[in-house]
DNA sequence: CGTATAATTGATAGAAATCAAGTATCGTGG
DNA sequence: CCACGATACTTGATTTCTATCAATTATACG
């Protein structure tokens, strides 16, 4: 891994990395502020580097790039959990365990910033509502997460890819206004088929059908959906649709604290 | 559902339902008493009730009896998510999105309080310290659906039925300090099936395997782990262990608010 | 005591893994 | 610029696991 110095985070660069805090209410300038309060030292990784493994309990935010956590099951196979793109969180879930179970790892050259547990911490006590919305974001995570977990217990390999296809495009779109039905898709079939539980092998046979019925295509890093309507039919899912929160803190901090 | 007038939560009860904030620093009176004035309506659900459905954004702390979270997926199957025990706090992920994707069902009769998401906004303004556990807990619900989806991608049904079991079984340790190999456990067998993802059949043959190895048995509504060491070798996983954070935000509210 | 629900067992079918072998693509150094 | 090696992709044959179907027995409950 090496480390850069720390840049300033530009505009367009700065806009990715808020785009997932602000999917759920305006953030005013203060609070901007407060979220670039948290940016430690900042560090890059090459592809297939470990970011994050299961022994540490860092946070980071990434800044560019696509990451990935993954679960090593015991017999050495790997499970990935989530594709992460700019503006996500990572290594939330490990603060809650002795041995975190997943490492983080970097799917494309990524950058990222530090963020120290101890600055979570802070967040609660002084900033409530930038809290909230982390705390927000860890719950849509857990319903993404709730998502993938009965499409893998319940549905086809076929229908997996198909929904995976879709969150994926959905979160494209997050970060990228522009993202219509073809985006940069930087993963192998093979990291495809850990995300939905099966082998390389079958990735690719289901990625032909979904070729050869004119649904879906991925050619040169580029994914390009051409029947959307026949992929939400195979993958029975609704898109994706964000609360709209009332209960959330007061934009400024209750009091300004001693 | 049947709406029962609000009791008070005597001692036992109250130690059950906190042992789950409690599990990671001790409470001191003073959160017990915020914690407490969460506490809305009291409810009571019979078995197979649905507790709160997929269009609902309420919350419910889970103060007596088995529930769980199912989605249902399209073709009708249903994938159960987690099995809650009392202190559970049920709901939350239902808050970051629009349609919320599970359901919440009791699988034993129960009882609940009822929580608003307004209630949970309070928190994070005004006790930053409670906040952050229930932002941890998140975490961990996180961290347990992870293992959960790595385990149904990459192992077999035998694997994910025993540390299905081993997890059970630590969570009933930690409200009930007398849990030893065996305890009370109400699910159908195939309801166990539905949180690993194989039909009723299957899940059937799987407990035979385990009986007939002499490793766990399950008999009128109670589950005997047998052989211990055999089942964590077959599940392949760790005990889990939360970690000690020391990044929380004082025990007492920062500011007396106005 | 009868009825509904749950558990059990056996036979067959289907989905995906595994194994094996070959082809394409890409980055890199000569 | 081309050759080489590594990685990724593609395809077919076989095996394994789990679902589905069907029928029977046990258990719980009113």
């Amino acid at each position: 891994m090496a480390i850069a110095p720390g840049e300033e985070i530009n505009d367009e660069r700065g806009r990715k990395v808020i785009s997932r805090l602000a999917g759920f209410v305006d953030l005013d300038p203060s609070e901007v502020q407060q979220l670039v309060a948290l940016a430690g030292r900042e560090y890059r990784f090459e592809r297939g580097d470990i970011i994050r493994s299961e022994n540490e309990h860092d946070l980071y935010l990434l800044i560019d790039g696509w990451a990935a956590s993954a679960v090593i099951v015991e017999d050495g196979s790997r499970q990935l959990i989530t594709a992460n793109l700019p503006g996500d969180i990572l290594g939330l879930p490990g603060l809650a365990v002795r041995d975190p179970v997943d490492t983080v790892i970097a799917l494309t050259d990524v950058e990222v910033i530090g963020i120290s547990p101890r600055q979570i911490g802070e967040a609660f006590a002084h900033s409530p509502r930038l809290a909230a919305l982390m705390f927000l974001i860890s719950q849509e995570e857990r319903s993404l997460l709730m998502e993938r977990l009965a499409l893998m217990g319940q549905a086809s390999a076929l229908t997996r890819l198909s929904a995976l296809i879709l969150r994926m495009q959905e979160r494209h779109a997050q970060i990228d206004r522009n993202t219509d039905a073809s985006f940069f898709m930087p993963l192998t079939q093979r990291e495809l088929g850990e995300l939905i539980g099966v082998t390389g092998v079958h990735m690719n046979a289901l990625l032909k059908e979904l070729r050869e019925r004119g649904i879906a295509v991925i050619k040169a890093r580029k994914l390009t959906i051409l029947d959307r309507d026949e992929l939400i039919r195979i993958a029975g899912v609704s898109p994706w649709c964000r609360s709209s929160p009332s209960w959330l803190p007061c934009p400024e901090p209750p009091v300004e604290v001693r």
